[in-house]
DNA sequence: TATGAATGAGTGTTCATTCAT
DNA sequence: GATGAATGAACACTCATTCAT
């Protein structure tokens, strides 16, 4: 059996995390077992526990590590200055690739958040840094004028960001990946194409029909 | 102990079904134990198994009774003639009741599903219900002006029930409940506002057998 | 469903008899359950209580219907005044399809026993009707000149079933038919037609090379 | 608690297959719990899944071991010279001391057997042998003269362990142990003290061809 | 550091038996 | 008598965690 790592400690974690990932996506949480971690690795049960305290905190650290693969699909889709709604098409394909090697990662996070108070801090983090990166791309594109110049955008981030997640949902539900694209474009037109820009309140024709809510 | 259910096997049934459905939302489903349901329901563990065969098949049944809660509220929300944007923050109020009672329940559901076809067809049957409800109040909306002529209301329909599902993965994130509404209502005047026929290439016999979700 | 039986409790203890007999064949007795047996009778559980105090209770009685079936066989292989050897094979046959019928039945029978001494006193019964049974035939044998004039027919009764026994558990573990009815054979005739009669120790020849066994 | 075993692999499973024994023989398969026996042996029931996969393979395992045993005492009886009919007396209550030492335990194997072919393959493998150890042993007795020239060695074999797996049976059923003995020691002097070539018709092609057992 | 044997608490499931109807 | 819903004790098997080596 090869040693986790005879000398770089944060490589062995590193390697550990990497097993992990892959085990938790095709097992979940708790399907998965210390010792299939370990047998992934080529590595001791006993070997995981001198990098990670409990299998929790083992979780909780390689849902640390999520934000990384998001952050450079968000970078590298939406980086150039291209046709926003091509930028989302290929966020969309990106983005369902990924998803689709880890399934139902994501959902065994949320769902184990749901009950779990650190789980549910590291998530928040991981949205502000989402939110952050995309609504400084949505404030780049006001300036870049391909995106309205009186939207909201950090509301809008969050949606681009639910309407992903919740098309993760879909997909899950028998949604085809076709089905899930059409529902993207058509949703990110709503809000790349609007003519009008007029998606903030204080702009009267949205003001007249509209509730408020408060 | 008092017995399941005094005389109608359904009513036990039912029964079962909603402590299910409680314990489930509180513990998740690998951490709920039958003994949990049963106490909750002031019965034996036994009584469970004369009315479902394994805890999963207890799960999946309690998956199937959930398009009943979304029926009702997308009727309550949507069926009067009220303004869109109105019973649409209606709707996530009512949404947010039910999802906040089952805090992490559908997550689970998703993680499971993710890994267990019979789930997942199950989910696929409450996810085609769904999108049948939502696309006829669209073509409903259309008739009634409020939603534009040409939109290709069946991805609509999709990106809503995406958005709201996504939405509710924000909210495990840490997303407040306002910031939430707001991003919700935000993509919601985006899509209703929206002057006609801006949406999607305007071929008028593709919306026409949209229409048709036999 | 029908009654059990609506006026004779005889018959009603009998038809269970009859069914649990069956199932316990088929199932062994730790593996059917008194619902099975019941389900067989087309009764409820509970009817089964009315008539036997318990499952172990139901066995017994079971257990001590037993010798009819092979008294039977026994008076009808040997009864006429055939050829030993031909009475022999009737038998073997008769009981071979007896035995198949209940395939592991009386291992299941025996290994009870060993630890219930119940049980143990009814087999302890059955097995001295047999070999009464048999030990007359043997000296009606012996009157009749085909059973050797010396012979001491009771531990030679007691020979013929043990080696009927063995061949069942020989079946069971592989031995075919053929094979068994072989050493069957051979055996009944090195003990029916030894010409000289001399099995019984005041013999000269026998107690010169046999050692007494005390 | 102290460990299965200080060093070596196989020294755990003959232990725990030691406790087994004792286990299954005291209280039956279905009764005997896989607590019991790790409590036999002073160690955890997980322990035992170490090295065993299931109860059942446990008890398949135990089962195999079985020849052994039977191998030793027939090679200690008959091993010798001497008289076959007082090698056969030795046999015999060694036999007994074996099976007195596992009550019911034969029967307990067979019941399952009958039902569970896996057993049956390895109770026929076992039986191969002792039919193969005693055939050896009859063939050389007859170089050696005790046994008839022309017997036919093979189903003689099979006849005796047929006897003395049905005088088991017997003993279980309440025969004692001087009844058992007095008919094992008739049955044997018939067939060993039986002139020569009377046991079947007399072809002799067949007694040589009969002694190739392979 | 790394191992892997051992632990022991935990859980889904079964079933003989009871008893209100 | 007969039913069958309910009980509750039991048991095989799993696995996160520990620790002697």
């Amino acid at each position: 059996m090869p040693k986790v790592v005879p000398e770089y400690k944060e490589e062995a974690r590193s390697r550990i995390l990497d097993a992990a990932n892959k085990v938790f996506a095709e097992k979940g949480y708790h399907e998965a077992t210390m010792d299939d971690i370990a047998k992934r690795l080529g590595v001791s049960k006993g070997a995981i526990y001198l990098y990670f305290p409990s299998k929790e905190d083992l979780f909780e650290a390689m849902v640390k590590t999520a934000p990384q693969a998001f952050k450079e699909i968000l970078y590298s889709s939406f980086g150039d200055e291209a046709d926003p709604v091509q930028s989302a098409t290929q966020f969309f394909d990106k983005m369902l690739k990924l998803s689709a090697s880890n399934p139902g990662l994501s959902f065994e996070i949320l769902s184990e958040a749901s009950r779990n108070p650190t789980l549910k801090r590291i998530l928040k983090q991981n949205h502000e840094e989402y939110e952050e990166v995309l609504t400084s791309f949505l404030a780049e594109g006001q300036k870049r004028r391909f995106v309205g110049d009186n939207l909201d955008i950090r509301p809008l981030a969050n949606s681009l960001i639910a309407l992903w997640n919740g098309l993760e949902t879909l997909l899950v539900s028998g949604l085809t990946v076709e089905e899930a694209r059409r529902a993207w474009l058509e949703a990110l037109k709503a809000i790349f194409m609007n003519p009008h820009g007029s998606h903030r309140s204080p702009s009267p024709q949205s003001s007249r029909s509209v509730a408020r809510t408060g």
